[in-house]
RNA sequence: GCGGGCGUGGCGGAAUUGGCAGACGCAUAAGAUUUAGGAUCUUACGCCGCAAGGUGUGCAGGUUCAAGUCCUGUCGCCCGCACCA
């Protein structure tokens, strides 16, 4: 058969989209597959060969699925929300909406080229109102259980594109457009309470089956730790300082405390400071810095010493300074900390610089030149002396302060509370009315969705609010619930709201009563396999688990998580070894690709790269080998003879069902296609195989390269389509052939390979090995002190 | 600093989990065929060696009949989080 990649590609797109092949029935008697892959952002760039791996990996297992006859759901959409497509609108004038629907259009069209197998009827897109009527939806329901809530926060403001920006669009303190310097704002924000949910997001990681590295992420993501909460008396003001602490057991130890510039104590207590003027200087100096020059720039403490105020060490009665220092995090435990410079290192280079003392009570290190953070046994710790267990100490110790009532045992996490809003146009609008009487009203349920007015100019307003704000028509507006005047909030949800749930959608794409029916999400739920980038495993995840979460526990749900497994591609990275990327010029067009050499080989070629988890370079030669491999599958229908079996290649035959079929569910998808590669070599060797042999191969080659695989089945003169065809089956027996090569060593080196009889035992194998020339000759005027046969494997002698 | 991972030919990568290292593919070389070829076919292809043979999975040790795989130490690279108290 001549092998039209282009012809071929065309003919079986349109029957399959003619056929409805891929469609998913609803509530069918049949066992369910759910495949997830993440939806694409409808960039102006289009799709690059990564989207395309990406993808390849699901729609094997998914077209594997529907051949072991599942009924298969796995779909797609568009993440359609989002800054680079209003950028885009700004620059050019042309409404998003319409620079979206483009995208949108292009992406389908390349989609459908490389054939995958989606379920074009349930496409979703985030910035239809009829999906974000439901994002809002779920953001009112947040808000009236109480996880939505306000409050001021330093945001990145570029001055130059009047924008406030997201700490990954101001990387390096550096505005991510315009270059320029970025500076710390003061801004209302909303968030959303995820933190409320940081126990369950972490104890649930238990009953799903992600990836370890996945999973590690995440928890370390959420960061649990425990310790303790201690109050330490204040002299001077009528008060105490509440701090959280990992390491109680070294309360004796503590000769400072550290609290962060923005610690309400100096609003709280101004008068009783001696040093108002250089604290006050400190603070706003500090203020002044980015995140990122608090934190990444890790270099020299600085600080100052607080005069007026001093705490009272509650185990030691000492009293002891009381510092502020923007080491010490506001947005962490309770923004102070018990500063033990003896057994912390960042407290040791703080206590160093000021002079303060350095108190050891853990022995082991020497204290004079660094912090010991190791065990050891307890000194000048009181009621601790000669403790030398770390946990025994801290149980002590968190006992004690129970039992006083200056402190309890204290659990925190380093995931922060979710700040759930953008300035922005091209978002879903926050659906809350600020009410000069009643404060925040949600906007009724029945009037979502509260849709995006039409606009003309979307560049943001001066102080950094949203465009939104300039439209009187949208921003005036009634009281749901006084009926009186009031503003509309003009704030937009950020890009990762509509990703949070669109997995949910695909369920029910076009329900207006609900975000899905409840029957079909029973029968769905949970998505059975997810793939997708590394990048994405520590936020969206983690947002859309503690959605759906909340949604479970208000009962639109009915499972605790969304996704029962997950796993991740590697990228695939320019042929020069470096991430593809415009301004390298080294991303390679998928459609171009489908141009020269055909959908099928691309799709062969990003599963054969390499280990589909890692990342790998694009090299069109090795590409072209996957052609060429393609090439002599078409030419097999020249070598079709007869039905039936051929003995020479039954366990060939068996052989690679087995590993093809194993292969795909590991995701080893490189190794399938060896194992069809080789077996394509043996049959070549061969030179002919029966037409049941030849439906086989192409079975199994299916998932890959399916539109070749169609037509080799219509030319074969089998009815229907093979992508619903029966997945071939395999006989371990028929897996082993008669005879086997064992490898036979001398004192562990090889002397040769001979040919045995399948399960042969010990003596037969050893009189076998021995018989060999080589072996023999290896053997000859030595004792054989020890024999070992591994069956069918290896016969090894050890002579002196 | 904390967490995760990796190190195998000229290249991408295999190795049934302790049992013939380098499957499969690319590149390269020689030959065949072709008007031509960035096509196709055959053969070779870790390194040293004419060969017999030796040697070889970052480096150094160890366990074992047997180590890419297990143990100890060491060097290097990649990714995520990061002054988290």
């Amino acid at each position: 058969m001549k092998y039209d990649f282009a012809a071929i590609e065309q003919k079986w797109q349109k029957k399959w989209e003619e056929a409805k092949v891929f469609h998913a029935e609803d509530l069918s008697d049949k066992k369910k597959f759910y495949g997830l892959v993440e939806f694409p952002y409808p960039s102006g760039a289009g799709m690059h060969v990564g989207h395309i791996k990406a993808y390849a990996g699901l729609e094997v297992v998914s077209r594997k699925r529907r051949m072991e006859g599942y009924n298969v759901l796995f779909p797609i959409g568009f993440d359609a929300f989002g800054l680079p497509t209003e950028n885009y609108a700004i620059k050019t004038g042309i409404h998003p909406r319409k620079v979206t629907d483009q995208n949108i259009k292009h992406f389908r069209e390349q989609l459908s080229r490389v054939g995958f197998s989606f379920d074009w009827d349930r496409v979703v897109d985030t910035t239809d109102e009829k999906y974000y009527k439901w994002t809002q939806w779920i953001f009112l329901k947040l808000f009236e259980k109480g996880l939505v809530f306000r409050d001021t926060a330093m945001v990145n403001y570029c001055p130059s594109c009047k924008v406030v920006l997201s700490n990954e669009d101001s990387q390096g303190g550096k505005c991510d457009i315009c270059k320029s310097d970025i500076i710390q704002k003061s801004k209302d924000v909303w968030y959303l309470r995820i933190t409320a949910y940081a126990e369950r997001l972490l104890s649930d990681l238990d009953t799903v089956d992600y990836l370890p590295n996945i999973k590690q992420q995440q928890v370390n993501w959420i960061g649990r730790s425990t310790g303790a909460f201690v109050n330490f008396p204040l002299c001077g003001v009528p008060d105490q300082l509440r701090i959280y602490t990992t390491r109680p057991d070294t309360l004796f130890g503590v000769t400072f405390m550290v609290i962060a510039p923005e610690h309400p104590l100096l609003q709280k207590y101004r008068s009783a400071i001696k040093n108002q003027a250089e604290i006050d200087a400190y603070a706003a100096e500090c203020a002044k810095k980015t995140e990122f020059e608090r934190t990444q720039l890790v270099k020299e403490k600085t600080g100052v010493r607080i005069e007026g105020i001093t705490a009272k060490n509650p185990v030691s009665g000492k009293e002891i300074p009381i510092y502020i220092a923007d080491y010490v995090m506001m947005g962490y435990g309770t923004g102070a900390i018990m500063a033990v410079p003896a057994h912390d290192e960042r407290d040791y280079a703080f206590a160093r610089k000021f002079g303060i003392d350095i108190v050891e009570v853990i022995r082991g290190g020497d204290i004079s030149k660094e912090a010991y953070t190791g065990d050891g046994e307890m000194v000048a710790s009181g009621f601790l002396n000669g403790l030398t267990n770390k946990k025994e100490s801290i149980a002590r110790m968190i006992a004690y302060l129970t039992e006083k009532g200056i402190g309890e045992e204290g659990v925190q996490y380093k995931m922060k509370d979710w700040a759930f809003n953008r300035q922005r146009y091209w978002g879903e609008p926050i659906p809350i009315v600020h009410c000069p009487h009643c404060g925040m009203v949600p906007v009724p349920y029945e009037e979502l969705p509260l849709t995006l007015p039409q606009v003309e100019n979307f560049v943001p307003g001066e102080g950094g609010e949203s465009p939104l704000a300039k439209i009187a028509s949208f921003v005036n507006c009634k009281c749901p619930r006084c009926g009186g005047d009031a503003k509309r909030e003009t704030d937009t949800m950020p890009q990762w709201a509509g990703s949070s749930w669109y997995f949910l959608r695909y369920i029910d794409p076009l329900n207006d009563d609900a975000l899905a029916d409840p029957a079909k999400l029973a029968y769905w739920l949970p998505v059975d396999w997810y793939n997708g980038g590394m990048e994405h495993v520590t936020r969206h995840m983690i947002y859309s688990r503690f959605w759906h979460k909340f949604l479970y526990d208000i009962g639109v749900v009915p499972t605790a998580e969304p996704y029962a497994k997950r796993t991740a591609q590697g990228l695939i990275l320019g042929s020069d070894g470096q991430k593809m990327s415009k301004s390298l010029g080294n991303v390679v067009d998928p459609l171009n690709v489908v141009d020269v050499y055909g959908a099928d080989t691309l799709r062969v070629y990003v599963l054969f790269m390499g280990d589909y988890g890692s990342a790998a370079p694009w090299s069109e030669s090795s590409m072209r080998g996957c052609r060429r491999f393609l090439d002599r599958v078409a030419a097999l229908t020249e070598k079709v003879r007869g039905e039936g079996v051929t003995p020479a290649l039954e366990a060939s035959f068996h052989k690679t069902v087995k590993k093809v079929s194993s292969d795909i569910e590991e995701m080893k998808f490189n190794t399938a296609i060896a194992a069809l590669m080789t077996l394509l070599n043996e049959i070549e060797a061969h030179g002919s195989l029966t037409k049941d042999e030849l439906l086989t191969f192409i079975s199994l080659l299916d998932p890959f390269a399916p539109h070749l695989a169609e037509e080799i089945h219509e030319e074969l003169g089998c009815e229907g389509f093979l992508a619903t065809a029966p997945w071939p089956t395999f006989d371990e027996a028929k897996t082993r052939s008669d005879t086997v090569e064992v490898a036979v060593q001398v004192n562990g080196k090889l002397r040769g390979v001979v040919p045995m009889p399948a399960d042969c035992g010990e003596a037969e194998a050893l009189s076998l090995a021995k018989s060999d020339e080589k072996v023999a000759a290896a053997i000859a005027g030595k004792t054989v002190v020890k024999e070992i046969v591994v069956k069918n494997k290896i016969v090894n002698l050890v002579v002196r």
